[in-house]
DNA sequence: CAACTTTACGCAATCGATTGCGGAAATAAT
DNA sequence: ATTATTTCCGCAATCGATTGCGTAAAGTTG
């Protein structure tokens, strides 16, 4: 059964297109019988208005493009997640783009974006952004783009961060009350800014404490983060609180945790920040300050709809930290 | 600015639409200097194809549905990860929606995609789905459908399943070959056909062992699992092994496991059939038989481009198990 | 009954890109 | 010089849905 039109329901009632659009519309120019001869045929004929016909004219496709580094991080899905929640309630789908962290992929992405006339773009910056004109454009071009987690720093953008300071200053003095001396803090990549942010913001509160000593390190990944755990942990000297700065440090900070045979809270202790998921799964469950990408989701969306009005003066956001107590301090 | 147009383009030119549009085609009619001039400014203006205006006319929307139950679960992302890299090399986008285990939204979800003309649509069932004709009349619009992992019993319709009982019995095999004697058993919901196809072909092979003790056990969620565990964890009778059929029980396994402080493999053996992400997380990593939503999209969209030119006669089709070694057994 | 209003529908343009066909102008062939 | 070919481009229809405007027929009013 090829597709039904409003043409081929048209020619079957011998009615002329419009009225059959109208009828479907509920239309008050059209007498109660057409409409009930048309709306019949419509439901029998299974007729399903072609979405690209309607956007083409009314010169609105009601699709959002969602830009990320790669869909297969729990992160991003909580985000994703929550955006496609409220984008279903408001008509509105996703187009899903991964850029792999290649900043051509992003651009042939941004391209296919203005190609299909997305009414807007959520984007995460890939690791190796640097040049920032493609988003420019987009702009130019009416399409507003809404900054996410890996914001750039420029202010002429709208970003939805998370509140970075705010939880690692959390997390730092969550360890300093429960009086902590030795602490190991691990962060990720030291080129990203948000690694820049939340070092600063941690190390800077724990560094008012003389008497704390404190232990910097970084790891741009799992496998890494396991390997400077485990360096630090040895006999002579053991940290009594670990600080994981994301849920990528924190599993390998806890593998080397569960190989040492350590014991939380008694042998040391560990916090992170992670959107919650991972924290869950140890016994017993890692304290952590939530970074969550479903509330950035619900929030960054809140601002694209706000552009969607005509509200496009840039503006940077945050979401709060939220203290999630597990047993692991 | 607004958006460029072919027509555009034609009016600052003064020339016709027409020959703008073979122009950039670089059809043979078009003389070389008119061509220059075209391509030229369509550079400056930044003309990019209407992507609705191309597809209503072709017919093609170059878009696939993803219709999964949920975006935050690691298998399905895999699924996805694979199936956008293939479908972007084709010049495909995909369009995916969430039904949340939800029947009447999957329905709507598959009129979305009606509406929006996809060339064909990837799906894996809720798990309360029984009424298939929503998807029966998908097909008789035209739009292929391929189901993956969770897929009706209906021989009618094309599905990509993982080897599920291969996977089962090989986990099997590998208990009995390490001489365990008393295994524990955890499978999920049993309402649903992927769980009994595991459990019959586990439990049927281990059978055959009669000096063998096998518990079995069903968990619908993580925290069922968890409790499950601790209950057959008594200082009378402990299991020597346990088997999971599911990432979801692994988790709730381990967690208990990790309460315990029972040690891997000392204590007990832990064996799963598992997508791969969360055996990593452990010390030891646990041995799993590996059920790959990567490779299952990758052989879903090659079945999916089978059918888009023509071979649409409904096939089964799976992806073999492969074993991946951990220290837990 | 004439004038006016309402009812119910169709015509045609529009969104943007593509393409078969026809044709003027330039070039080649006879 | 006349006919035959190329070369190069425009007209107009098409995809499917929407909508301003026009209008015939029916109904209403004085």
């Amino acid at each position: 059964m090829a597709n039904t039109t409003l043409k081929k329901i048209a020619q079957v009632l011998e009615i002329s297109i419009s009225t059959v659009s109208r009828a479907l519309k509920n239309h008050p120019d059209i007498s109660i019988s057409t409409k009930q001869k048309v709306m019949e045929l419509a439901q029998t004929l299974e007729y399903e208005p072609n979405a690209m016909a309607v956007n083409l004219r009314s010169k609105n496709t009601k699709v959002f493009g969602v830009l990320i580094p790669s869909i297969t991080n729990n992160f991003y899905d909580s985000f994703i997640s929550a955006v496609e929640e409220e984008a279903k309630k408001s008509g509105y789908s996703l187009m899903i783009l991964q850029s792999g962290d290649n900043p051509e992929v992003e651009v042939e992405n941004l391209k296919l974006y203005r190609q299909n006339r997305v009414s807007g773009v959520f984007a995460c910056l890939s690791q190796e952004t640097t040049n920032l004109i493609p988003f420019q454009k987009m702009k130019e071009a009416d399409i507003p783009v809404v900054f996410f987690d890996k914001v750039p720093e420029d202010d002429s953008f709208n970003k939805i961060c998370l509140a970075d300071k705010d939880a690692a200053v959390l997390a730092a003095e969550t360890l300093i009350d429960k009086g902590k001396k030795n602490i190991l803090a691990i962060f990720g990549n030291d080129q990203l800014s948000i690694t820049k942010r939340r070092l600063n913001a941690f190390s800077g509160y724990v560094q008012q404490f003389k008497k704390v000593n404190l232990i910097i390190e970084y790891a741009s990944n799992s496998l890494q983060a396991e390997e400077k755990t485990e360096h630090y942990f040895q006999p002579k000297q053991k940290p009594d609180a670990i600080f994981c700065m994301s849920d990528e440090i924190l599993t390998g900070v806890m593998k080397t945790i569960q190989k040492m045979k350590l014991q939380l809270p008694g042998d040391t202790g560990v916090i992170a920040l992670s959107d919650g998921l991972y924290p869950k799964l140890y016994y017993p469950e890692i304290t952590y300050i939530e970074t969550s990408g479903y509330k950035l989701g619900k929030l960054a969306f809140e601002r694209m709809m706000e552009c969607l009005i005509g509200n496009t003066e840039p503006k940077e956001l945050f979401i709060t930290s939220r203290f999630v107590t597990g047993g692991s301090l």
